[in-house]
DNA sequence: GTTGCCGGATTGTCCGACAATGATAGGTTC
DNA sequence: GAACCTATCATTGTCGGACAATCCGGCAAC
């Protein structure tokens, strides 16, 4: 009965460039750290005014496929680096109103299996980064900062030894939503510092040991430590995450 | 000793600007909806010409910050939809040449919990979505097309159910990774079609009988399932994937 | 109630310009 | 020949201004 007609899509010019110069990067026709011509010649290659190109640079410059190399003008081509990508995602959720269960759900069940995952693949050198993140746990336990950040660089050394990008990249932005409360469950829990210290080293030994199943349930410790520690800091996992 | 000084850091107009605007978004001093001045009044307040106000805004909009909605010119605050981000993710991840088996094991590691997950908590909305995606699988059995979409159409029901943002937003970039070699596995081996559609069903079943352990057992064998479909399709899981 | 029309606001796009800054090439000194 | 200095040039960041298209709101006409 109806005539029913397709939405019809316009795009500006600007996004025109951006999904053309994106199109051929992504698919690898344009290579990483490949220099882009100047916005000049961009802008005469596609036929628009260079104020137009350059909004289109800017879209795909925060989207982490066009970088400034240092020493260079030119934009080069670039894949995402892991930090902006995990930041995207951080802030999204954070927006979208999660709150510190969810969080730590995720983490219950992402980290145990990654950390078996690491105790069986294993490579000399990403021990060595899980021991200098551990000893350096140790060494800067009294600073409340320091222990934060060397809390979640284990997660990372843990996540690293995978040689699994898909879950280091998918960690990533759970340890950036984490790192605020654990910051204050290590001021206010007395205990927290001695616990976390000690799984950090029952997690390492497990992992060098190619224990998988101890690594398992060491993670598993430590991530449940969490929720004690939320509860003994007074904090309401149901409460949605602030920066 | 020696005179230490901390790097200096230069950043142009236009990141100044999408920082600012970022910053309070992140902060929530814009709310969501809100809807931001026009370009020229920007331009004024910010004491910049307009065209680098608008340089900040295709960041901020490729971000997903800001938004136009539908009749209304000017922009407004945003949460960055969860298809935006997992896109960054998934484009990030295939930039980084991650394999076939990374994807996998991810997958491994992250869905057997969900649907775990899945049947602790429902509600009747979510099993409905559920049963109409798995029915969606059969009836559209024949297309290729139409099978794919449905099966990761009842990961997302799956993982909705849940009613945990990040795990929803950590599987969204696997799906969109596994999709295409999902594409080849349905195509290439004949008994893939039912094999999936029984999953389905058993996974379903699990999750409305609240069955935890028998929803885990079930997403295993799922998962499994892809692992041994790549080797009858004849898929290398050591590849990189492709878009 | 629908349609048509007008004014104003806003965006998308363009033109052109210019200072600052690195890269580069070419000449100079040892 | 190598190292160094300098003039030149290319490129970006930013600006001023311009203009057409378009969309919103309101109001009149049918």
């Amino acid at each position: 009965m109806s005539v029913e007609f397709d939405q019809i899509t316009f795009a500006p010019a600007y996004r025109k460039v951006a999904d053309a110069i994106g199109e051929r990067i992504l698919n690898r026709s344009l290579r990483e750290g490949e220099r882009l011509p100047a916005e000049t010649e961009l802008a005469r290659q596609f036929g628009v005014h260079r104020s137009t190109v350059r909004e289109a640079l800017r879209e795909l410059q925060s989207r982490g496929l066009l970088t400034r190399r240092p020493g260079s003008r030119l934009m080069s081509v670039s894949r995402p680096p892991q930090e902006r990508v995990a930041a995207g995602v951080s802030d999204a959720l954070l927006l979208h109103d999660v709150t510190v269960h969810e969080v730590w759900q995720a983490l219950t069940i992402l980290e145990p299996p990654i950390a078996a995952a690491a105790a069986g693949v294993r490579h000399l050198g990403d021990l060595e980064a899980l021991d200098a993140a551990t000893a350096a746990f140790h060494g800067g336990m009294a600073d409340a900062e320091v222990a934060v950040h060397c809390t979640s660089e284990v997660f990372r050394c843990i996540a690293r030894a995978t040689h699994n990008t898909v879950l280091g990249l998918a960690q990533e932005p759970l340890l950036r939503l984490l790192e605020p409360s654990l910051r204050v469950i290590i001021d206010k829990v007395p205990q927290a510092r001695t616990r976390i210290g000690a799984a950090h080293a029952r997690l390492g030994a497990s992992i060098r040991a190619q224990d998988a199943p101890e690594a398992t349930r060491w993670m598993q410790r430590h991530i449940a430590d969490f929720s004690r520690g939320y509860q003994l800091a007074g904090i309401d996992m149901g409460l949605r995450l602030s920066l």
